[in-house]
DNA sequence: AAAAAAG
């Protein structure tokens, strides 16, 4: 009974696109080499497959393709403002009437959003009991009001994360997703969140403590205004009432505004915390539960406050709650973390989009520390000669430290560079002054923290430069997913120094798997630097350190003398569809099989 | 050792 299947998606089969003759299909890196992944599976009834998507691409031909048509994945470019301004929005609007004209990428492919890097998109789903994706938002009841708001947002077509992850949240299920920030991630859980509490007909009362229906967390403030933006936007004239929560700003305001009832909170931690421990905020009418960056939000700094948050506040329990977990990384600890709060959970991986793909170039630079600034400096220049540089392709730079990034703002505008920063130790006024004037192009380079590595969408990002290289392959991936969104092209560069040696492997490993050359001298340093490393902590996460993969693969591969065993025993349905699908699908033949008997209701 | 998240 195979309740793990793999599919060969194409998003935007109705787009038109020019012919890729020789390219392989892409596989992702989180799911390659785990001998799951069925690249030309073609015998799917139900599911669409290789031929069928292409099939599906010539009969969308006449729905508006070419310039400006099929928008409507994640539409960057008639954003909706509700009743006030929205800064943010109205300002990509313009950028994007503008850079057509700018960008000579843009004729290259059909319109602002690059479909073709679409096409081929894998999925993978375990679990039991899976429901099946849509094609379409049509497919789904989500309701008039919602239905409306989608419209008004231009959103087309479902994302393939969307087209996967809303029926699951839909019927209810717990959710384990893999999918890049910037795929339309944050509407594939509010759509099924608003839409739960729109059914339930529950209407929130006012009053000094406020019992939202519905937390979502991430692990920065930003992060989380920007969620709360979207959401906003989901949510207008439903009567469904969303509140903000962060750290860094008045706590009064938010105070008044959670007074006037919510339905949905949008938070970090800290300040979520605070709140429940001022009796202004109380967890027990929770029915839907979303963690946005949760491989971030369950490491070392985070996960005692989250512990705190969802097991000893007054939350209901996993199962008497819908638990969501979204990221582009989930190593194989964090998930068994993870599942922790989790209740037979459908365990869902969609080919990303823009992080650690051929999508973004990516160049690495041995370069000594000493030499970084005069490097930089190098690189800038060629930047400004060639026009890559300026309002309409922005340019980020990651550090290590905030003394570091604010010594590199201040240098580089003494030098001519007008490069602003954000980093922890500025007050949240600066943090977002420093945000904005680098969307807007006033400052074209900011330099930053990890606080700007993960989920913030800023168009435009043409260059992220790796001045530090993190510690973390992880927090490498979701620092170059800053650029390359939306289907665009971006570059990426490293800096690399004998430092970074640890990082070497893993580093060679991504860009190998993410079809970039790989220079000579780096290849070297990650074998001599593997035959150093390789006896200690060797692969802490597992066969693909990348994206992820469910870890309860492992768990049963290694059940004979492993804890998870107990878990998972040979008394879980779980268990035996794992076998199975296992089996099947390292054998091409029985794979198909398998998808048939799925696909015709034998499982 | 660093960054993030409460003040």
């Amino acid at each position: 009974m195979p309740t793990t299947m793999t599919w060969s998606d194409y998003g935007a089969e109705s787009t038109y696109r020019p012919a890729r003759p020789t390219r392989p299909t892409y596989v992702p890196p989180h799911l390659r080499n785990n001998g799951v992944f069925v690249p030309n599976e073609s015998n799917q009834p139900g599911i669409r497959t290789a031929q069928l998507g292409r099939t599906g691409a010539s009969r969308g031909r006449g729905r508006g393709h070419g310039r400006g048509g099929g928008r409507g994945w994640f539409n960057q470019t008639e954003r909706w403002s509700p009743n006030q301004s929205n800064a943010p929005f109205d300002i990509s609007s313009k950028f994007d009437e503008l850079e057509v004209d700018h960008d000579d990428e843009a004729n290259t492919v059909s319109g602002s959003i690059n479909f073709e890097a679409y096409e081929d998109i894998p999925v993978q789903a375990s679990g039991s009991d899976i429901p099946p994706p849509v094609s379409s938002f049509a497919e789904i009841d989500l309701g008039e009001g919602l239905n409306r708001n989608i419209k008004r947002c231009n959103y087309v077509r479902p994302t393939p994360i969307q087209r996967y992850a809303i029926p699951i949240a839909m019927a209810g299920r717990d959710l384990m997703a893999c999918a890049q920030t910037g795929s339309g991630k944050t509407a594939a859980f509010c759509f099924p969140i608003i839409c739960g509490i729109l059914n339930r007909n529950h209407h929130s009362r006012p009053g000094q403590l406020a019992c939202p229906l519905s937390l979502i967390l991430s692990p920065t403030r930003e992060l989380t205004c920007q969620i709360h933006e979207e959401a906003r936007k989901f949510s207008s004239q439903t009567g469904v009432k969303i509140v903000v929560a962060y750290g860094g700003a008045p706590i009064s305001r938010q105070l008044q505004n959670l007074e006037r009832g919510v339905d949905i909170l949008v938070a970090t931690p800290g300040r979520l915390v605070d709140m429940i421990e001022r009796e202004r905020v109380s967890l027990r009418m929770v029915k839907y539960l979303a963690l946005d960056e949760a491989d971030r939000m369950l490491d070392m700094g985070f996960e005692p406050q989250i512990r705190k948050i969802v097991e000893q506040m007054d939350m209901p329990p996993s199962g008497a709650r819908q638990t969501m977990f979204f990221s582009a990384t989930f190593p194989n600890e964090i998930q068994r973390l993870a599942s922790d709060f989790l209740s037979n959970y459908i365990f869902l991986a969609v080919g990303r989009v823009g992080s650690s793909t051929d999508l973004i170039a990516q160049r690495v630079e041995f370069v000594q520390d000493t030499d970084k600034r005069h490097h930089l400096m190098n690189l800038l220049q060629g930047q400004r000669e060639n026009g890559t540089h300026g309002k309409f392709a922005l340019t980020l730079i990651f550090v290590e430290t905030k003394r570091g990034a604010d010594a590199l703002e201040r240098w580089l505008s003494m030098n001519g560079f007008p490069a602003i920063s954000i980093h922890g130790d500025k007050v949240q006024m600066e943090r977002e002054r420093a945000l904005n004037s680098f969307k807007n192009g006033t400052t074209p380079i900011l330099v930053a923290t990890d606080v700007a590595s993960r989920g913030l969408d800023v168009p435009h990002v043409a260059h992220v430069i790796n001045f530090d290289m993190p510690k973390d392959i992880d927090d490498y991936v979701h620092r170059i997913g800053r650029t390359g969104r939306a289907g665009k092209s971006g570059l990426a560069t490293a800096f690399f120094s004998d430092k970074n040696l640890p990082l070497a492997k893993a580093l060679v490993e991504l860009m190998q798997e993410a079809n970039q050359e790989v220079p000579h001298w780096l290849r070297n340093s990650a074998e001599r630097a593997s035959t150093i490393a390789s006896g200690g902590h060797a692969r802490r996460f597992g066969g693909s350190k990348f994206g992820g993969y469910d870890f309860r693969r492992d768990a049963y591969s290694e059940s004979e003398n492993n804890y998870y065993s107990s878990t998972y025993g040979n008394t879980d349905p779980n268990v035996d569809s794992y076998a199975a699908s296992s089996y099947a699908l390292s054998h091409p033949a029985a794979a198909a099989a398998c998808a048939n008997s799925y696909a015709s209701g034998w499982c």
